[in-house]
Parts: C-alpha cells; sequence; structure tokens
DNA sequence: CAGCGAGGTTAGCGGTCGTTAACCTGGAGG
DNA sequence: CCTCCAGGTTAACGACCGCTAACCTCGCTG
C-alpha cells in the first residue's frame, strides 16, 4: 500500500469535499458555491480548476470505477496460479470492503449518480464497471461451479449490494469498529455467496 | 392479498409516475412540467392534486415505510406463537422480496431521498424504518442467540441492501424470471444471516 | 337551467444556479 | 525590477424551476 505524505492538491481537496457533498445531498442539490465554500474559496473559483460541476463528477465515478477495476485486476494478478478460487474470492471481497469502509461518500455516488453524466462519461464507466463485475463472476463461478452465469451475475450484484450497505450503518461511531464491521461483511459476503452456490 | 379491480386515481397515477421519474433522475432532477406530462396534465396542474413538489415524495417515503412496516408487523401477528422464528425470519425476507421486486422505484427512493423531505416528515420516515429494522433485529436474534444487538443491526442493514440490489439486476428480462431470482434472493439472505450468526 | 366546484389551461413572477467576464494579487524567473 | 501567470475575487447574465394568478370548461345538482 502505497501511503501519500506530502500535502492534497487544491483538486484533490475540491474533488473530496465535492464527493462528500454529492453523496449528502445529491448533484443536483449541491451549487457550486458550496463546493467552493468546502474548501474556502468561492463557487466561480473552482472553474480555475475544473470546467464545469459536470467535469468533477466525472472524474470522481470515472476514478471509483477504475480504482476499483485496477484492484481486482492487481489482487488477481499476485495470486494467479499460486493459491486457489477461494482465497482470490476473499481477496476480492476484503479489496472492496476496504473501500466501501475507508470511501463511503464514494461508494455512495457509484451507483447514485451515474444518470447525471455526459454520456460518453457513462458509458465509459459502465465499461469498468462492467469489467469488474464480469472478473467477480469468473471467480465465483470457479469457486460455485454449479452457479449458472446469470445466476452468478445476480449474485456478484446482491452482494455488492450487501458489502455496499456501510452508509447505512450507524453514521459514525455506534457499530463495532472497522475491524469487526469488516469481518462482519466478509463472513456475510461468503456465507450468501454459498447459499447461492448449493443449487 | 386485496387486489385492486377499479381505476388508479389521478392522485395515484401522480404518485406513481413522480415514484419512477424521481428514481431514474433524482428528486431535484426531475421538473413538476415532466411530472405532469407523464400523466398528460401539464405542470402547475399537478398543484389541484398536491400542494407542492415535496409533498410527493413525502407522501411517497411516508407510504413506504409505513406499508413496510404494516406488512411486517402482520406477518409477525399471523405467526406469533405457532410457528417458529424462522418461519416468521422467512416470512420477513419473502416480504421484502415482494416488495423490492414490484416497486423498484420506491426501493430506490426510500434510501436515495430521505434527506430531501421536510424535518417533521423525514423524522416520521425515519421513525418508521427504525421500527421495522427493530422488528427484524428481534427475529434474526432469536434465530440467532450469538449475535450480538449490534451485530445483528449491522446484519439486518446489510441483508436490506442485499434485498435491495434488484434495481441493479438487469434491467428488464435478463434476469432468470420473478420466481427464480426471489427464490436466489431469499437463499442468499438466509446464508448471509447464518454466516454472521456463527460467531 | 342556473350555478358552482373540480380539474384543467397559459402567462408570468421571483429566486436559484451554472457559467462567464473582468479585474486583482502575490510570488517565481529572467 | 519588471513581467507574467496561477489562482483567486465580485458582478452579472441567461436559463430554468417551483409556484401563483387568472381564466376556462365541463358535469352535477338544486
Amino acid at each position: 500500500m502505497v501511503t501519500r505524505t506530502d500535502a492534497p492538491t487544491r483538486r484533490e481537496q475540491i474533488l473530496k469535499e465535492a464527493a462528500r457533498l454529492f453523496a449528502e445531498r445529491g448533484f443536483h442539490g449541491v451549487g457550486v458555491d458550496e463546493i467552493g465554500a468546502a474548501v474556502g474559496i468561492s463557487g466561480p473559483g473552482l472553474y480555475r480548476h475544473f470546467p464545469g460541476k459536470d467535469a468533477m463528477l466525472a472524474e470522481l465515478l470515472v476514478g471509483i470505477s477504475g480504482q476499483l477495476l485496477t484492484g481486482a485486476k492487481r489482487r488477481l494478478a499476485e495470486a494467479d496460479g499460486q493459491t486457489g478460487a477461494e482465497a482470490v474470492l476473499d481477496s476480492l471481497i476484503e479489496g472492496h470492503i476496504d473501500f466501501a469502509l475507508d470511501d463511503r461518500p464514494l461508494i455512495t455516488l457509484h451507483d447514485r449518480e451515474l444518470d447525471r453524466l455526459r454520456d460518453s462519461d457513462r458509458k465509459l464507466v459502465r465499461q469498468l464497471q462492467r469489467q469488474y463485475v464480469e472478473l467477480w463472476v469468473e471467480v465465483v463461478r470457479e469457486v460455485y461451479p454449479a452457479l449458472s452465469e446469470p445466476s452468478a451475475r445476480s449474485a456478484v450484484h446482491s452482494v455488492f449490494g450487501l458489502l455496499n450497505s456501510t452508509p447505512h450503518l450507524g453514521r459514525a461511531g455506534t457499530l463495532p469498529g472497522r475491524g469487526a464491521t469488516a469481518e462482519l461483511l466478509h463472513r456475510m459476503a461468503r456465507g450468501a455467496f454459498a447459499a447461492a452456490g448449493s443449487d
């Protein structure tokens, strides 16, 4: 894991705050003035960093999808041949949980504001998402050969729903600690797949 | 189950179309003119039926939460004493799946646009949602006594995420039929709970 | 058959929002 | 020291949107 030590750039600040605000109140529910205020500058100042409000959302969504896919590919490559499919599936689940727990606003945006994108950006995001899903489907079917491909795809989407539920778990603190939550989610995801695979 | 035979009222038409549009493009992304057009009247005509756009969303969300809670209470009462906790849990899961499959737009709204409500309405909806969750938590803990209350609550929220993933499953037709999908979801939900309960 | 209310219509107001224009400023480089 | 540009500022424009006002028109009903 690469740890950043240098300060975040203004662009990164903006993206982070925009993600939080978009997740809280929806893309159309947030004004550029608010985003600016959140980073200490005022509305139109944002246009020195982004061509428009749409571009911020696009960069966020493309970034999320790309990051998920890249991480999954890396995990798949790291384990290829050496370890069994079970271990790969565990690694995929772990990666997705880390993302869901560490970047809740992004997870929220990811399946909520996709339709607000320009056509070309939306196509790109959907393509990345599809690749990510297909990668999971292959691994899941290797672990549970009884699953048909459509069933496996449905199961994967459903498990994403399960893992992405983290924003609904107590807003902060009330849940039993990050480690325990991650472990609970992991067990439940495996249990859900196992139940789906007992055709 | 009560089956309606009479034609839907204009109010009901409006609510249905508004739900669909809100789910597709978000509350702020839909104009009153579009909602009107969807039922064949034009924008301001809606104000003969609702005091404002907010009121439509409020009625939808309060209706959803109330319907879910009422259904769950009924299922709990029907089985009380007679059947085991396992059967009650199965009944709850079945009811939630029916709702998720039959009213996808409402399920989408339910956890997406809550923050767009007036304070009083939002409090009411949250209270109904909380009661619904607590009802599930009690049943789940009866079936899996090893689960602590916080863990059970997290597990319930996560299973809701799983069951509410239906809008993400193929937009229509591509999934293996309603019955098979319902059964798959049911099995996965039970599997997830079982895995959570093996503390 | 007069009257009236339910349920529409169109025009338009007031506010908000994304974006652009025009201007300012501090610090780095020759 | 002059220049320039990155990164701000405020003012303002145009579009859009929720909502109201004013008006119309049926179908009941006394």
